[in-house]
DNA sequence: GATAATACGGAGTCGGCACTCCGGAAGTCA
DNA sequence: TGACTTCCGGAGTGCCGACTCCGTATTATC
């Protein structure tokens, strides 16, 4: 329910004030990495310090500390959710799905938390979090559908595991301490399980 | 460091009162019960209330909220080990080692957050919890050895990519609200990819 | 440059939770 | 049963982190 961008005014008045703005983009940016190392237990008053303001500040432009953890995963999944839909016209459907999967994984590798409640959002049905989540998550799908069509996913799959499965490997990529090989052979794993047996006997 | 099974006098004395024992393992149940819902940020006071003790009961049990957690997965983390190592002389291997993973992903289904900071450490490097997860790994890793000796596994992926997968299948199946089917199926394509081209070719 | 609206900082408040302490209850041994 | 030891309950303590408030600083407008 939030404008697209921020604070904005809606009913006349006076517009934002410029430093306001830029201490908001400042202040999600910190909490996306803050939070992305050390989960949501890591505390606001450290996110004000990284972002060079006062807890005030913090407070103002969010109103909870909820409110701030969602505005992080609005703007995340957001971005997710474009790269995805970029991808819709790909020439090869099957790679763009598997490149795709492979991102997130190696993203949430960076991020660790993040990955963590961005990717849990699916029980708390509603707030922005939960939709912008249903957006990627749709997105997702999509891909996953022209993969099949095109022969490189196995037919008898659905979203759900498939999804699963993502949010499953990002994490354990993420936690896992898996040096580059190691991951690699992960995705290979998935990636093989994903084709399927048909695929294999070409 | 502890003893095996608690709290037991071991330079003379008298020996522990079996009341005392008895809320122990009470406590311990609780704990993982609790702690597998609400994760580590439930509180230790819903612990005492739900096992039918006092706060102070629980502090003398455990020194602190992190002794406690840490004896609940040393626990877990055994019990698997033990389960592992009885399949350690089973007549299909292949089988042994699915069975036990899908086995360890119904049972994380169930305990949610436990499976988290459980399958997690691996962080720690020092601590009761980091031992006994260890031995589990070990144990993970003899499985592995051999389903692929007995061609049920391809031979090119390792311990530390099996694991991961291991953990993040569990984790997905646990917080994805998947329905059975669906579990059904993501098992099947890591499964599939475990077993790889190789085997698929046959 | 004057004025008014907006935003900032950070000390202070409040609540919650880990952990302590001790008087009394209950088990153990003779 | 009586004496002694162990254990228990739960009120109390201290700390930490989310959130508030208001005097001051900064920006927009004319």
């Amino acid at each position: 329910m939030s404008a697209p961008t921020g604070k904005q005014e809606i009913g006349g008045g006076r517009a934002q004030r410029v430093d306001a703005r830029a201490n908001r983009g400042r202040i999600l940016d910190v909490a996306e990495e803050v939070f992305g190392k050390g989960g949501e237990s890591a505390s606001t008053e450290e996110v004000a310090r990284l972002a060079g303001v006062g807890i005030g500040t913090v407070f103002r432009h969010f109103p909870t500390k909820a409110a701030l953890l969602e505005a992080v995963l609005v703007r995340r999944f957001d971005r997710l959710r474009e790269q995805a839909e970029g991808l819709l016209n790909a020439a090869d459907p099957g790679q763009a799905f598997l490149g795709f999967f492979g991102h997130l994984v190696a993203d949430a590798a960076a991020k660790i938390a993040i990955a963590e409640a961005l990717l849990d959002a699916g029980g708390d049905r509603d707030g922005d979090a939960a939709r912008a989540s249903d957006g990627l998550r749709r997105a997702v799908g999509v891909l996953l559908q022209h993969a099949q069509q095109a022969g490189a996913v196995r037919d008898d799959v659905e979203l759900p595991e498939v999804y699963a499965l993502l949010v499953g490997t990002s994490r354990a990529a993420a936690r896992g301490h898996l040096d580059e090989e190691a991951r690699a052979r992960l995705l290979a794993i998935v990636f093989d399980g994903l084709a399927g047996v048909a695929q294999a006997r070409r």
